[in-house]
DNA sequence: TTTTAAAAGTGTTATTTATACACTATCAAA
DNA sequence: TTTGATAGTGTATAAATAACACTTTTAAAA
């Protein structure tokens, strides 16, 4: 006998996204109205079931392509949700996947498809299941991530202001950092590259544009950063 | 229709438990030789499949007492591995959870049951399907686990040295500590209550004991401890 | 043309935390 | 009484973090 798993239970593997993006407004998280029930017509995260030929990375990719157009996008696992009645139609574990995302960058996909949409996270709306939690795992995640890798390099346009930076770190930390510590903490790891370049529309006097430095960024990477700002 | 789940893939879920211990010697995983095929015989870590009625902390707990007499031990969840491949018998996606506990004050459980084995860490077995692979990821997590929360503490028998909390810690990191410093850190967390009481087995001096001040320690939690040493 | 308003840019000091480092105390056993 | 093994203790230096305010720029408005 090559097995001995036959009295086992099987169950419904489901991978529920939280994509969170970026933009001057501050954080947001990509839900879509769920279009099956149970719950139809409620706000979820971008979920589907795991298929047998699969992992569980591919089926996040897969799930957010199909439901957002979404592509090349690095997910990280989250978490096993497995509350025995998380979802009253079936017994479904959920592993949730997080990734941020700069919504500029990636708008003209998720307009064409039209499925999901931007929500702040102060004013998002209940969600279906046990997504809430889900969604709170991911930003306590998502702070502490921030302050060990330089997280927020992979979340903005390519040229992006020093402000738009610290904007986007104030937004993952929910804290206002000071310009300055910001400013000479980013300048001491040494991974951005000054441009000689302004960004015009926001300010009379203009502010220089940086982009990120991958070969030093990931020359650092492997000691491992100190980004605790 | 309440749902349309119905054409779904349905997956076997496993929960395997890596179980450190500490001791004297060091840091040690609790391994079993697997009584079942595929891959009988071998070492495997502590595992079992999930049933329909229960979540994925209460198998964790199920599955850990029925193969070793464990009781009481928290465990956190790590990771789902769902590689295609992973199990060669049945399309298995495992959830792993790791703990880690005093050897000295379970061991009476584990002798009585006489299923599973402590391995030292660096002389461990080659592992089946992937659990090498989880073993390692546990130990990552454990490492960073260690600087961001005094983890040592649920570890130790009640009353401990200062030494063996060091010797802990040492092994954990994986690198020696200054005495010195070590103990002004630990100090300077105000968590320990120092007795009235030496533990004279090891020297002639004796060196005092000291036990974990619970309240302090809750208090503290919430705002996040710093014990980067 | 001058004034104004709004954002960009820039350094220093104080405080806290981390690191490096070596000698004395104790006490049972030889 | 000597010895050997472990316990216990403090200081100085370096590094990281936190607090803090004024000047520059320039287009638009007056």
């Amino acid at each position: 006998m090559l097995n001995n798993y036959n009295s086992e239970d099987k169950v419904l593997l489901a991978v529920d996204c939280i994509i969170f993006g970026f933009d001057k407004e501050g954080l947001k998280v990509l839900l879509v109205k769920r279009d099956f029930e149970p719950e139809k017509g409620k706000w979820s995260l971008i979920g589907g079931f795991l298929k047998k030929e699969e992992n569980l990375d591919q089926a996040a990719i897969r799930i957010l392509h199909h439901l957002t157009g979404l592509n090349n996008i690095y997910m990280e696992q989250l978490y096993a949700f497995s509350k025995v009645d998380r979802d009253p139609a079936e017994r479904t574990i959920s592993v949730a996947y997080y990734a941020l995302i700069d919504i500029a960058s990636h708008s003209r996909n998720l307009i064409r498809m039209n499925a999901a949409q931007w929500h702040n996270l102060s004013s998002a709306p209940k969600l279906i299941f046990d997504h809430d939690q889900m969604v709170s795992k991911a930003i306590a995640r998502l702070e502490r991530r921030a302050v060990s890798k330089p997280i927020g390099f992979e979340l903005l346009p390519e040229k992006f202001t020093m402000k738009q930076l610290q904007r986007l770190y104030e937004a993952i930390l929910n804290k206002k950092l000071d310009k300055r510590n910001f400013i000479s903490k980013v300048n001491s790891l040494d991974i951005l590259i000054k441009l000689d370049e302004k960004d015009m529309t926001v300010s009379r006097k203009g502010a220089y544009l940086f982009k990120f430095d991958k070969e030093k960024y990931d020359l650092k990477i492997e000691d491992g950063f100190n980004f605790k700002i």
